[in-house]
DNA sequence: CTGAAAGCGCTAACAA
DNA sequence: TTGTTAGCGCTTTCAG
């Protein structure tokens, strides 16, 4: 058996409230006593159990991030970011991946009872729940998602990228786009077709038409080329993330279709593979939109601001080849 | 605050024993309690603190993963596909990556406490603390990284493929071979460099040279090109992930050298931007090694195996334009 | 079928 | 400076 605060006080000859005292090198214990209860620890390899120091200070010094499901860079970057931060802050840091799954909100409640607070991207669980959780007391960060009344939230630039980016497709000549990707999957995407329908709406003879599809990678991306091919083409693909443009890419492609000859396409996100297809994208500080919600996440943990914070990071248009260079 | 059990236990006349007994669905309690219990449980929406559980059953219900740094799409999908299979299995779960942090070893003994077990990934972690921690009993599991006395392990397949690799540069008419990558940094590198100059040797007039590098991204592979551009451009570049050879690739690129026909590069793992760049290199299971980690934790975990287990997934040579098509 | 009571391992008032 | 003691919220014998 592991050895207990108990064993310790034990064999250092001290109470277990001394020993306490010296883990957590509290000022008023002597110089001898500190050095016996030292060399007890020592010899048996104490460590203070995580179980029972959180139960106590009634604080788990871990955080949470919960994010809909994993397919492609783009969470993984975020994640990535987020832990790094928060293990600089010195918490642990719990993952959670909804993947659509019907329990999920018992997973997300399960999970806020193993930290001090969380962080929630996207249409992962009931704003219902997460309104629940605040009012409970919970610290919540909300990421690339629609905000809440009194919670903080940190998203990317949609608005401003997304002007850029339908006006350089539409200066280069496209008049009719089609945006591909499910707002209700990606929320981002509400702000960015809007911006885009509002450029677009300023340009006479443009047309701007939807497709959901129902997930954004690039099989599906691919699909949407084909069922395109069989009908009439667009002048542009404008998609929501990267992988969706590179699937788009590769079954216009495989059609033996000239892009950007005669069809634009643009993603988001910019990931690695979007370099090396040459495609035209947005890019988004996948990795500073995870560090800052840690960061958010500890202002509300430790500091009780009284006023939630919403940052905004700023994207880039990114242009390349695919979308005619 | 929150309601705990002996709230509910007073708000419905019973014992807090009572009240465990329903919440653990346990037999011995008439319907008519059980109802009021019920009942109780609903008002005060109690839900059962997962520290206090934690503490009196001793377990976590929680495992964690320990990984070096998360450059690159490898990691994130290894990870990925662990959470996926964890949660499955109804445990939160717990990541570190340790980044070359000097207090790495510290931060998993920390995170050892929270969890019931955990897979460690690569050279995260001195051998001693891993040995310390599964003769305390800790389950463990290691995740492409050398085997330990007594300890399950998963890897993918290196030896094979790096062999059809070799053969595959081999015949294109290579004789002069780099091998870019610290197996240091990466474990597997070991085994695969060592198949590589097995096939090597059986050819004449063959030389294999060995580049170690700092860290296995496209920086330093683009650092790795330029450098070999001021001496002789050796046949092939052998590079220990896709990312190293991907920036060897652009590296080149810039220079105008002509891959494949002056010479080729290959790379492993086999992640997204591979295939847009027509990277040769071999398709690892990133997804599966988390997963079937995952699994075999649960086993050590929950069965207590007698023999640890060791697995190894198979890994696929995949040919693409850079490498000679 | 139900309750009392003893922990699980720690922190922190309060005394001494 | 040190020790005593009462929790933190739950599970689980052991009686009844």
């Amino acid at each position: 058996m592991r050895p207990t605060i108990r064993d310790v006080a034990r064999h250092a000859g001290v109470s277990i409230a001394t020993v306490s005292r010296v883990m957590h090198q509290h000022a008023n214990v002597s110089e001898a006593t500190r050095d016996r209860v030292a060399r007890a620890v020592e010899e048996l390899e104490f460590t203070p159990s995580r179980l029972g120091r959180s139960l106590a200070e009634r604080r788990h010094a871990a955080n949470a991030i919960v994010f809909p499901d994993l397919s492609g860079p783009y969470y993984a970057e975020v994640v990535l970011g987020y832990e790094s931060v928060a293990a600089d802050l010195g918490r642990s840091v719990l993952i959670l991946s909804t993947h659509g799954r019907p329990a999920a909100p018992a997973m997300v409640e399960e999970m806020a009872d193993r930290c001090d607070g969380m962080v929630v991207m996207g249409r992962t669980v009931p704003d219902s729940l997460l309104e629940r959780l605040h009012t409970r007391g919970m610290p919540l960060v909300l990421l690339a998602r629609p905000q809440l009344e009194g919670i903080d939230s940190v998203k990317a630039d949609n608005t401003g990228s997304a002007e850029s980016l339908a006006a350089h497709v539409l200066d280069r000549g496209a008049r009719r786009l089609v945006l591909v990707g499910d707002p209700d999957l990606a929320p981002d995407l509400d702000e960015r077709w809007a911006a885009v329908e509002r450029v677009a709406a300023g340009r006479a003879g443009t047309r701007v038409e939807t497709i959901a599809v129902p997930v954004l990678d690039e099989a599906t991306g691919q699909e949407v080329a084909r069922t395109a091919l069989d009908d009439a083409l667009p002048d542009a693909f404008v998609c929501g993330n990267d992988e969706l443009a590179l699937g788009v890419l590769s079954g216009l492609g495989a059609a033996g279709v000239d892009v950007p000859g005669q069809v634009l396409v643009t993603g988001w996100d910019d990931v690695m593979a979007a370099r090396y297809a040459g495609l035209t994208t947005v890019r988004q500080p996948m990795r500073e939109l995870g560090g800052t919600a840690a960061r958010l996440l500890d202002e509300v943990i430790t500091g009780g601001r009284a006023e939630p914070r919403h940052v905004v990071l700023p994207t880039e248009l990114v242009v390349r080849t695919t979308s005619g260079a």
